[in-house]
DNA sequence: AATCTATGTTGCATAGCACAACAAAATATC
DNA sequence: GATATTTTGTTGTGCTATGCAACATAGATT
């Protein structure tokens, strides 16, 4: 009913979907010309220019400054277009992370640029939902004044909790959380009408890692987030797949029972404390760091490679396991653990040779350093793509009817 | 460049788009009037109207003649609506499944009903691309009328190979194919100058069997073909997905390493071939058959109950680790093993109970009954979701100049 | 029979795009 | 250096599909 390729275009949605189409090909683009935002968009110039005229108006894209260095070779006959771009500050984005042990909060332009960030602990456990949204949400907009405050155009959260699209949180272990509409409860205590998704930690630190890279425009790539816990998120097409309950890419919860006695799960095989455990019981070190057992490895210590050939192997057979079912383009690691990878590659490309059969093919392997806020920018990147979208405030006209007026089954 | 997003409307795609939309809205929900239409498609009366006009000019929608038989209490005020439906015979299409033992061959209409079959026996390995192709295509075109030709809107090819979207085969074990364009070997050999698709056949299955299926409309349904091997098939919101090679969804190649010696993967544990390799072991008779094998477990015979019990375990573990990665909506098993799952149903559920963590949702199984022509029927389904699409034939005026004027990446 | 309600059709208004023509700004050519 | 060439941005016109409102129609309701 809702399907949206059966919803049917009209006048309006025409030019709504066309400037979109152009506010999109400049944010990936960078900067373009009326023409060649004609040619890109397949339209006439005269149109472009129309949907520029418009924009422009609304304060979203301007004329660039400064013509673009001149690269050598650039030079091209014809009268040069004047070249177009965001307003980067005309509209802004706050994405916040509540995590187990602290929250981190962003704000992003238009431009997906990072204006700010903030960063506290938190006792995540202790703290009712309430009381951390609360929190989350004077954090992130305490460092905005009150003038700037119109301009924002969304609000996202992410958490560790498994939740519906809606943001209905059925379950955050962590956090010890359940049922608990955390959009709704963000929205309630926000004193902005603007809006609010929340999706789960992996997930959005996948779409931040992803938003607005040409890589991963197309095709599909598996993220993995790699901490104390293993989480991960899929991303086909430059779009989240969330699957039935947003759990599509939980890698972490494969079950990789090779060894005898208790099945073990692969966030027990690669994770963080479980590599710390091991390390710990050899290192010569009483408080032993991560980065200590990183340098062990690098030094080729041999107890510290031996923990590292079992990380490369469980790693391995997971990402063999999860190419067999969602034959990705890439995988990204991130998260801290990810540094291990450059060190143990050749080993873990070794295991998936031996493991998989060899007339499959395996994506490439790369790692995502991304700041701490990965998370929290991911959940404000969701909120710039949905304002490139035809579900962006920027048409709420209408929007208003738009209130299911048939039942519908979700998803 | 050549995102679909990033494409412009102008004013032949709003009807273009409209138009679709109606078509499919008359094939999801079978028969409706013009307003019912409008409502649908969240467009005005009078426009609907006119896109019906259109396509009943193109002789592809009609007035129903007999009125709906009088559903009780469905007797509404106000004037009736005049029903519509779309002409099932206007157009047809063709899929054909070029297996390892036979051919068949399945003509579809609009309504995607099948019109007729056809099935072959056929030594696949033994023959070359050009020859099968060759054959295929006769076979196929064999019962059509030359009068009828004109009317034919699409030609479907599924065979077990790894292929990319394009209909390049890179590898077909069973049939010893390797590096050849199988659609481009259609298009040459087919005297009619329609759309040509060729996908994987276990990915063809997946579509047939959940090609106009509402539950299928929307969510993840994993699809499972058993045979002899064992091979499986993604549907996102009723598209197919087929990751970076068509490989998605190949749960067959899954690694279940329980046991210790060499690893195995799903499809040797849950094969045809693999249960009455053992069933023979155990069974009086000298040739049984699957059938023998399906009464033995129903009559609780103990040699054959531990076989299917291996059977439940393997499955359940396979189905766990998919449901981790893509979190599915809704599973379906098909091929002749599949007549297994009911009598083992309450076992899988047991050892899916037991392997996979309480917190995680389970999705439902069910078993998919289609005839033996399952995978010729999907490709042919496939050619006609792209008939009632914007890539439609009936659109393709201007399709030409759209001959990729830049490079591209593909995907 | 009169009223009500929803459908299908028709005429008109409007919005947005394509097209063509033109001025402008650069390079290419002699 | 003057002219031709190429490409850009703009402007005016025409077309097309939708929206809107009015009306006739066909059944149910009273």
């Amino acid at each position: 009913m809702n399907d949206p390729a059966l919803t049917a275009s009209s006048h309006r949605r025409i030019r709504q979907s066309n400037e979109v189409a152009a506010l999109r090909a400049l944010h990936q683009f960078g900067r373009l010309s009326r023409a060649e935002l004609a040619r890109k968009l397949r339209l006439n110039r005269s149109s472009s220019g129309h949907i520029i005229a418009s924009l422009t108006a609304d304060g979203l894209v301007r004329e660039a400054i400064e013509d673009p260095p001149e690269q050598p070779g650039y030079a091209r006959v014809g009268r040069p277009g004047i070249m177009l771009e965001l307003v980067p500050d005309a509209i802004f984005f706050l994405g916040v992370e509540i995590g187990v042990e602290h929250i981190s909060t962003v704000e992003i332009d238009l431009g997906t640029n990072i204006v700010s960030t903030n960063v506290e602990p938190f006792d995540g456990p202790s703290i009712s939902v309430e009381a951390a949204v609360d929190r989350a949400v004077s954090m992130a907009l305490q460092s905005i004044p009150a003038s700037k405050l119109e301009r924002c155009e969304g609000f996202g959260v992410s958490t560790p909790a498994q939740m519906d699209k809606h943001g209905l949180v059925r379950l955050a272990p962590l956090l010890g959380w359940r049922n608990v509409h955390l959009a709704e409860l963000v929205r309630d205590v926000l004193p902005l009408r603007v809006p609010v998704l929340a999706e789960n930690d992996a997930n959005a630190f996948a779409i931040g890692a992803t938003y607005g890279r040409s890589e991963a425009h197309s095709g599909v790539t598996l993220f993995l987030v790699m901490e104390s816990g293993v989480g991960g998120g899929i991303i086909i097409d430059g779009n989240l797949f969330r699957g039935a309950n947003g759990l599509a890419g939980e890698i972490g919860h494969l079950i990789i029972s090779d060894a005898p006695g208790p099945r073990r799960n692969l966030e027990q095989l690669i994770g963080l404390e479980t590599i710390m455990g091991e390390y710990r019981k050899t290192s010569a070190l009483s408080h032993p760091a991560f980065g200590n057992f990183l340098a062990d490895v690098q030094d080729r210590l041999p107890s510290a490679v031996s923990i590292a050939e079992h990380w490369a192997k469980a790693l391995a057979t997971g990402l063999v396991q999860a190419c067999r079912i969602i034959d990705a383009d890439r995988i990204v690691l991130g998260g801290s653990v990810a540094a291990l990878y450059p060190l143990m590659a050749a080993r873990v490309a070794a295991h998936i040779h031996a493991i998989q059969e060899s007339s499959f093919p395996f994506p490439s392997i790369t790692v995502n350093d991304e700041g701490t806020v990965g998370s929290a920018f991911g959940a404000a990147c969701m909120l710039h793509q949905r304002y490139l979208s035809l579900e962006s405030q920027r048409f709420a006209d209408d929007a208003a009817e738009f209130e299911e007026p048939e039942a519908d089954e979700g998803r």
